[in-house]
DNA sequence: CCGGACGCCTGTCGGC
DNA sequence: TGCCGACAGGCGTCCG
């Protein structure tokens, strides 16, 4: 599920409810989810406070004095705030239990997300220190994206998908971001003139704000702290809809894999 | 370096 | 009704 918008919901949601609390323990049902998360995490954050709560690319980071948890929710996963006491579900993997009697439980039936322990710098963080730049920061443009893409064979999805190149844009936002600039997805991304990348650049921005203002897509888990869904999914103009009417012209919308990744667009209003 | 394929894991849906 | 394959929002790793 996850792209930018359902982690900057979370983190929207989540935040007034966590910083500057303290932490009495964490309390680990699965250990296996993406990578294990070592035994040696609970004792790292048990009675410590959380000083501040932040996101880079898809990764919330919860700040503590000494470090920091690193928290990804993967293909499924979801945060919520309730009462410590609130009894889990079988896909309820971890809690981080407040002295307040609250928790933040970490909801992930595929359990493609992950949790790290951190030591300070966290920049330095393999998964991190490669990472291209936000898309919602002017550190991203569209003369960004057009320098980039210099001698890039490879389809335009795949490259502005590409967390070296731009964090934070998935499978949904990519098809509409590039239907909404007028791009084929399956362009080869360096044969795109500067002109349109700074097209691109604008409706990925625009996409994903409006994505954040909706609270984010929710097609199966997704749902933010309060369990309620994001309302993003109505507004959708592409993905999901092969077969229909494409929103500017009516010729029926194509659905096609491309590097593994259904894609959707307007053969016809996208070149 | 680039691009494409694979696998991690569970749930759901469509077809037979 | 049951079974089986395909597919689902991510992404690190491997291979050519």
């Amino acid at each position: 599920m996850p792209e930018l918008p359902e982690v900057e919901t979370s983190l929207r949601g989540i935040e007034p409810h966590l910083r500057g609390r303290w932490i009495l323990r964490l309390v680990v049902r699965q250990r296996q989810l993406r990578w294990p998360i070592p035994s040696t995490v609970d004792a790292a954050v048990a009675g410590r406070q959380i000083i501040a709560l932040r996101r880079r690319a898809k990764y919330l980071l919860l700040e503590l004095e000494h470090g920091t948890l690193m928290l990804h929710l993967g293909m499924s996963g979801s945060l919520r705030v309730l009462a410590a006491d609130c009894p889990p579900g079988a896909h309820d993997h971890v809690d981080l239990v407040l002295t307040d009697g609250s928790c933040l439980r970490l909801r992930d039936p595929r359990r493609f997300g992950s949790l790290h322990w951190v030591p300070p710098p966290i920049q330095a963080h393999p998964l991190l220190c490669n990472l291209g730049p936000e898309p919602l920061s002017d550190a991203f443009d569209g003369n960004y994206l057009y320098r980039r893409a210099r001698d890039r064979r490879g389809a335009v999805k795949g490259f502005i998908m590409d967390s070296h190149i731009v964090v934070g844009v998935g499978n949904i936002y990519a098809n509409e971001s590039l239907f909404l600039a007028g791009i084929h997805p399956h362009r080869p991304a360096g044969r795109i003139a500067r002109a349109r990348y700074i097209r691109l650049a604008e409706h990925i921005k625009q996409v994903l704000d409006a994505a954040i203002r909706k609270g984010g897509t929710s097609l199966r888990d997704f749902v933010r702290e309060d369990g309620n869904p994001g309302y993003f999914a109505q507004q959708l103009r592409v993905y999901g809809r092969g077969g229909e009417p494409c929103p500017n012209c009516g010729k029926a919308l194509r659905q096609q894999r491309i590097g593994q990744r259904s894609s959707f667009y307007c053969s016809d209003c996208q070149r």
